[in-house]
DNA sequence: AATACATATGTACATTTGTTCATATGTTAA
DNA sequence: TTAACATATGAACAAATGTACATATGTATT
């Protein structure tokens, strides 16, 4: 067991909740080896464009992806070491 | 990148709903290497006693945590091999 | 049986959350 | 500059969530 700071675990809540929700997490687990423009996230969950935008804001704020812009698209891609870990890790506990 | 079923994810998802509210997230982090009663729980979190059995309830559905009772009280402990992994890299991923 | 203690549970309620719709912003090509 | 396309954003709203309060259930003690 490790000695962790007072707001640490409220923290980590926080850094969850990304997962906690189908969409992000199907987002994040989308762009484990593509980078995918966000027509593209939104054809592949068949979800409103907008619903896509809005959650990638989320996962933007939380630093668990990245963007760049080429021309009229705009490519996310993962930011983040942890993400594949931690979804991977929630795969193993579901699936065993 | 490893294949995975349709639902896998949906799954998932609920899987990391339990470790996205700092109340329960505070609870397994307690339980973690000791069992811990219901009144217990509360004083540690400065909580509601109510609020704390609603969580653990919820933890329980999940197979997280399981329970005994000796007497009156009943001790809370810990059902699952991953949870104190799943905790332990979202308190990496937070204080790197 | 009555009381006290520990925990669970139903209800109510405020807050948060995810999505849709409408529209704004930014970029390219004609 | 206008039209078309890609994305972002604000507002509105329904649904889900976490907590408090009151009370029920279960157990031990007298």
């Amino acid at each position: 067991m490790k000695k962790i700071k007072e707001n640490t675990l409220y923290d980590v809540a926080e850094l969850f909740k990304n997962f906690s929700d189908s969409t992000r997490i199907r987002i994040l687990y989308s762009l484990i080896d593509n980078e995918r423009s966000v027509t593209e996230i939104s054809r592949l969950l068949n979800m409103n464009q907008s619903a896509i935008s809005h959650q990638l804001r989320i996962l933007k704020n939380s630093k668990l992806i990245k963007n760049r812009r080429q021309g009229k698209t705009i490519y996310y891609s993962l930011d983040d070491d942890h993400v594949y870990n931690i979804i991977y890790q929630g795969i193993e506990h579901i699936e065993e």
